[in-house]
DNA sequence: ACTCGTCTTTGAATCGTTTCATTTGTTACG
DNA sequence: CGTAACAAATGAAACGATTCAAAGACGAGT
């Protein structure tokens, strides 16, 4: 009574063999009232609780999915998961969330791990190189989705944002108020961000004089976007830029921090700051946060979507989603355009 | 070679009983390092990969810990469940994360999960009365700790941050404002809520002619608090509060959304607003908001010693950990104190 | 050459389900 | 009354790892 009771001791129990049991469990019809109620009595009296390892043993597979994401402390990806998991529940599945931490070693740990629990299936928001270990994936029967990352169609799918495109919106913006010193917060190493810097290029190259410097940070967190407000405060007014890009929302609150905190700076008079992500909290900052939208639930939801193509089709076919990201200006940028 | 090899596959292929590749994966040191190296060729070579489900069924334990929070969206868990999961790391275990939602059906839903996958324990902020299902687990051996909320020793550990000690700076700090018209904004029917109005309503009671009315709030978010702020708004401004404690800061920075929108409202002039759990982004709100802090990483960490000592003791001793909230005031109720 | 002890290796038994070919029981019909 | 048709129940055989008593290999000591 105190260790839990097998499938075989409910057989006992409700005398009749072990089969039935199952049968109970997973075809009711198939199975006569009377034996039923029996059963299902004996379960409740026994407190039989299956045993998943041993389901999955014999099924070959789990109902589990894996969620890998760079931070879950970030709304934008708690947003998504979110999605992923009412999604996934509404497919009968559950989903497991592992936070990388932008750690490679720990995505790394994290892939082992899930493959060690037969997944059905892996969506990642990768932080390193991850080609090749999803080539392995795929032979090996574990199809893998890209979340907020844009893959070659050979390999395996994807849900992204156009973070090129994004990037270009952010940096088109800041150049329409007239600003022309900017400044790129972020980690490039990171894709996204690389792709959000380029696309802010694209737009700096399209206007003569503008110039964009790009300051990287330890991380993408808040802690780390006050590190870089700290070092823009510290230096000479005439030395500051303009208007400063993050490439998250997380950042920009974090230098936002930073710069009102002396009030030494005015937002967005001094410097306008846009962010990246538009999280909930953008909209309640010091200076309500201009950001780039992207749609976290389309995302959650499309890569349970296309997880479930993957494994109709054996992991033969890969399609590529990608959405389109949205301006939302609030007060940081405000200022009279030119 | 598409599909996964198992033990026996490897076995085989380098020639070794399968109890001699177990041995090299478990006991490296019992086999002769020949052995072990052609084993692992055989293991490299064929891409093997542990099956977890069968070493979990003979195991008759997982490497699990489920971890139910009532809501992933918000810091406060997700700064738990992140320090929950580096420690539980650390003891070579994995936290899975459930969210209830505030929703007791979700919170069975992954009680009953987590039973089917005979984790090693849960750790449970609870939604509902669960101390029946809670005796239930520990009788099926499935020792639970209780996140913040406090439990009765003879039934399971907890750890727990004082609320109503909470609740009482907060109202007490508003009170020394010199305000009396105080309101109290959440959802009482949390067990931590209603700690942290209890405690408010004693501050309260201390100080003659002030008063605090309740406005239950559907849910405990950030949208829920815009909806109550708006009601405010909507009122003739005599009959505003002077004070608002909001039950956590989400609902705080919805308050405040609402508040400072039209302008109508001052933030701390008209009405003082002060929130609880000390998010990371309460002090890059518009008005920099006052809070109570809670330890979160302390807690997580506190929550899988506990269920350390659980299992050790074989869920016979409990022991309940407090911890003390902290006020932190910032800008959204500054002024002159009586 | 033989025995003893140590170090390796073996392989059958086990964990708790699900599956499925068989057996058993029941009803209907010629 | 015999049997065909169907429904219900059975129980042995997987699934893939770990465990452990037993067997095997090998060198040292007599």
């Amino acid at each position: 009574m105190s260790q839990t009771a097998s499938i075989k001791d409910v057989a006992n129990h409700a005398q009749v063999a072990v089969g039935t049991v199952s049968n109970v469990l997973n075809y009711p019809d198939r199975v006569s009232q009377k034996t039923k109620d029996r059963v299902l009595k004996s379960i409740a009296e026994l407190g039989f609780v299956r045993n998943d390892a041993a389901r999955q043993l014999r099924a070959g597979q789990s109902r589990t999915i894996g969620l890998i994401v760079l931070d879950v402390g970030n709304p934008f990806f708690s947003s998504v998961a979110r999605a992923a998991e009412d999604a996934a529940t509404a497919l009968g599945s559950v989903v497991l969330v592992g936070d990388s931490g932008q750690d490679a070693s720990r995505e790394a740990h994290y892939m082992d791990l899930f493959q060690e629990q037969r997944v059905q299936g892996l969506l990642l928001s990768p932080v390193g190189d991850v080609e090749e270990r999803i080539d392995t994936l795929r032979e090996r029967g574990v199809p893998t989705v890209l979340v907020d990352q844009l893959a070659d169609t050979d390999r395996c799918s994807s849900v992204s944002v156009d973070d090129q495109e994004g990037g270009y919106l952010a940096a088109r913006h800041l150049l329409d108020l007239g600003r022309r010193r900017l400044a790129f917060v972020g980690t490039p190493s990171i894709r996204q961000v690389s792709s959000r810097l380029e696309g802010a290029q694209r737009a700096v190259a399209e206007v003569p004089e503008s110039t964009m410097e790009v300051l990287d940070s330890a991380g993408q967190t808040v802690l780390a976007g006050r590190q870089v407000g700290n070092a823009l405060v510290e230096r000479d007014p005439a030395e500051r830029p303009e208007a400063v890009f993050c490439s998250n929302d997380l950042l920009a609150l974090g230098v936002m921090q930073s710069l009102t905190m002396l009030r030494t700076v005015r937002i967005p008079e001094d410097i306008a700051l846009i962010g990246y992500d538009d999280i909930d909290f953008a909209i309640s900052a010091v200076v309500p946060l201009s950001s780039i939208r992207q749609p976290t639930e389309a995302l959650g939801r499309t890569a349970i979507e296309l997880l479930a193509e993957e494994q109709e089709s054996g992991g033969t076919k890969h399609r590529a989603v990608v959405f389109t990201p949205e301006l939302v200006v609030r007060q940081s940028t405000a200022g009279s355009p030119n």
